[in-house]
DNA sequence: AAATAAAACTAACCCTCGGTAACTTATATT
DNA sequence: AATATAAGTTACCGAGGGTTAGTTTTATTT
């Protein structure tokens, strides 16, 4: 992710740079915290001074922007990579929720909830929506294509659906702490399981 | 609610403040959010400095969790009051669910849905914990009643059930904005009938 | 009524931290 | 070589949360 292909250009390294920046602030805001931890603290981790990342980023806000989107990519990475798979529509959506409980359950990702647009205020809105956005529409096609193959109930509404199963899913990345007692991957299985309870075709 | 009774001694006019002083930051708290809102502001608003404030509230955060605090026990009484019907126990969660997303779409309780705890770090854990849990409490209860009274299916498991009922509910807290094309009752209707349609006994 | 303790409040200040401006150094380009 | 541009640094500003020392108000004691 972290990388250049071909010669280091100066735009290369500068993109590769501020991404660098973000992968820095994602790690320090997941463990401690945004309005804890100072541009100071970044930038002394990087070794450069704070005025430096004025260069790759317009404000803190818009720092936390970026490691929105960049951490909102690679959840619709791997859920992607989890519905990527052979199967009925109905296994696919189980196989994609279950990962996407996994994937911001991470300790990295967790912030990403609380911090969520549109709270994240800056910068054009066109970008923070499109993931989740994406997200929504992923799930509406499977659930219509569950539809056509006859793994999900017939009845339901794609549209109502994804909005139910979302928020359950994403009620989770709420709640979960790691102080729990069930395990990441049993909280995934659980929890799909019950969120998908009403929409799977009794067969 | 911001009244006392009987003779006002100085305790009770020390609390008859800080509840107006929680009143006030709800609302400019909810109109502006949270960062945007000096304390100054708040103080100036009621007349005096920001120093007096500090007589009543721990620290700026502190002020936020009273707002939360103060926040949940109205919504927990809406919804106490919508349960408060004859009839069976899935009609109760019905209503219950719909007053609970009107009372959460409300424009000055938006804000209590971005700062939701644990984001709001200050002071005792018990206390910011107590209404969601009571709210999570109450919904488990009618869910079981719903299955002694036949009204709710007979296989659902109450504590998993609510999991999904709530996050599904409070993820309209999340995506709901006033733009919006839908009417909040209507949204309030149809994200809970759907929300429930799994769990309805099929009469 | 006078003395005194305690609470309420203010004015003035400190400190952290986001953000900016002026200036210097490195790196391309012509 | 000359020059434009990007990258960085030092030094600073201002907003705002929080504190402290001291003053006014209110209640209690003798």
């Amino acid at each position: 992710m972290t990388e250049i292909t071909g010669f280091p250009t100066r735009a290369k390294l500068h993109d590769l740079k501020r991404r660098e920046i973000v992968r820095c602030a994602s790690e320090k805001f997941g463990a401690e915290g945004y309005e804890n931890v100072p541009l100071d603290a970044i930038a002394a981790e990087l070794g450069v001074t704070k005025a430096a990342l004025y260069n790759y980023v317009k404000s803190k806000n818009d720092l936390l922007m970026q490691c929105y989107e960049a951490g909102m990519e690679r959840l619709v990475t791997s859920v992607e990579a989890a519905m990527d798979r052979s199967g009925s529509a109905a296994e696919k959506l189980d196989a994609a929720m279950q990962a996407y409980i996994l994937a911001m359950t991470q300790k990295d990702m967790q912030y990403l909830w609380r911090y969520t647009p549109p709270f994240v205020t800056s910068g054009s809105n066109r970008g923070e929506q499109r993931s989740r956005d994406r997200l929504d529409t992923m799930v509406r096609e499977v659930l219509a294509e569950g539809v056509a193959d006859g793994s999900l109930r017939a009845d339901l509404d794609p549209k109502m659906a994804s909005l139910v199963i979302l928020g359950a899913v994403n009620w989770v990345g709420i709640w979960y702490r790691d102080e729990g007692a069930m395990k990441r991957a049993e909280i995934a299985r659980d929890v799909t399981k019950e969120a998908l309870r009403g929409y799977v075709a009794v067969r």
